[in-house]
RNA sequence: GGGUAGGUACCGAAGUGGCCAAACGGGGCGGACUGUAAAUCCGCUGGCUUACGCCUUCGUUGGUUCGAAUCCAACCCUGCCCA
């Protein structure tokens, strides 16, 4: 293939490369370009918004590049201000180190190993004497740092900035030079910081990396960024079924705006849209897991949700005890054991009165009944959860 | 350092001695409707209680009072203006 081509086909999908021309010409060196991924490890789950910055990592180490994956231990203990409205809560060294092995693990699931490189940005950072931080600083103006649209909207709204945090993009920048990148993959969100570590780059005398922006993945609720802590996201190691479930309730719109992100293509407009979601859902679930668990999911997604066959369906096991005689207890419980939540009694008595708890199938209207749940009914307690009584 | 405005439940935001577990909006949850979509309508949304009610909560700690989110004192935190 060769560099056009090459550069044709990286572009699907990018919301923004500066430049094209740069990128072309890099490809054309006849040599491995070092493509560069900056990671938060501020979680230790990745999700479906991590996923598309990964694949199209993948993408360049299939044309022979090689991906370097720059561990951010060190500005993890500033949180990125990227799109934040607040500061971010900042890490110990210990909870950063687990988040990035876990991270790595996760993030093999889509990378070729033997093609990527793994580095600590605390293996320059941690060194560096404070004369140094300052020289880096003198090269960013204050001006240019409260540019952003995020640090701009913070001092509109009034909200602090730290004087930590507009450390970011210079920290970020001087990875660049270290690892002297080719190329930096980011979401578009990062364009700031990686024009930092152009600019960085160029007064250090090396060649400036091109900038490869991919769009921000909305999460399930189609407003906001999917994020962890907006509880908003499709983990890639959720199980088969949850993933499913959770990509079936997105809504017409947000799908339309999934299938290229995710699946690399335009919605088509003759398919049903539930027909379309199916598809949707069962090739993300394929991807993470396997073609026959997804048709699996989906079988059962189908007798679960949509032929409302709940007896036929997998569900936990819950054993009721003495002291779940009475509803309330039993539904607290069966939150508890069946699905890990706590629940609180109120909580479980307000699903009662509103009718959302069925035993066999039967409505439970009042918390005063007096059930006697039957080894092998199904308790259902709210549109997506149930168990069986063993 | 000086001045000034603030810190209320998941978020925004009322409340300025008892009628405050705290208006209203958003979000969330449940129900109806549906394609576990959208839109719409209804209900719920601190804990315990069938309920009456009780308990904990309005930056922190003390105090005044029969009674405090509301008054006083000290402290912590933040914005803005000035230096």
């Amino acid at each position: 293939m060769d560099s056009v081509e090459a550069c044709a086909r990286l572009q699907i999908g990018a919301a923004q490369i500066i430049s094209a021309a740069e990128l072309r010409a890099k490809l054309s060196l006849g040599r491995p370009l070092r493509v560069k991924l900056g990671v938060d490890p501020t979680s230790s789950d990745l999700h479906l918004g991590h996923t598309i910055l990964l694949q199209k990592l993948r993408q360049f180490q299939l044309l022979g590049h090689e991906a370097i994956l720059i561990i951010g231990d060190f500005t993890a203990m500033i949180g990125d201000p990227s799109g934040r409205s607040a500061t971010r809560p900042q890490l110990t060294h210990e909870q950063v180190l687990a988040h990035a092995e876990s991270y790595r693990e996760q993030a093999f699931q889509i990378l070729d190993p033997a093609r990527t490189r793994t580095v600590f940005n605390g293996e320059w950072f941690a060194p560096m004497p404070f004369a140094e931080v300052m020289r880096l600083n003198s090269r960013v103006t204050l001006q240019q740092l409260l540019q952003r649209d995020d640090f701009k909207a913070r001092i509109a709204s009034e909200q602090p900035i730290g004087a930590h945090e507009i450390q970011y993009p210079i920290m970020q920048g001087w990875d660049s030079v270290q690892v002297q990148a080719d190329v930096e993959l980011g979401g578009t969100d990062q364009l700031f910081n990686i024009l930092v570590g152009r600019d960085l780059q160029k007064e250090e005398g090396q060649p400036q990396q091109v900038v490869f922006l991919m769009p921000i993945l909305e999460g399930l609720d189609g407003v906001q960024k999917m994020s962890k802590s907006l509880s908003n996201y499709v983990g890639i190691k959720e199980s088969p079924n949850e993933m499913l479930g959770k990509l079936m309730s997105i809504s017409d719109e947000l799908m339309g705006r999934y299938y290229p992100l995710l699946l690399g293509r335009e919605l088509s407009s003759d398919l049903h849209p539930m027909e379309a979601k199916k598809q949707l859902a069962r090739e993300i679930v394929a991807t993470y897991h396997s073609a026959s668990e997804a048709d699996r999911a989906l079988e059962e997604w189908q007798s679960r949700f949509s032929e409302k066959r709940l007896d036929q369906a997998s569900l936990p096991e819950f054993a009721p005890s003495a002291e779940t005689r009475d509803i309330v207890s039993l539904v607290v419980a069966a939150y508890r054991d069946g699905f890990g939540l706590t629940r609180s009694r109120g909580d479980a008595r307000r699903l009662v009165e509103q009718g959302s708890v069925q035993l066999a199938g039967v409505k439970i209207r009042s918390a005063a009944e007096t059930l006697t749940p039957k080894s092998g009914n199904v308790l259902r307690l709210d549109k997506t959860r149930a168990v069986r009584i063993k």
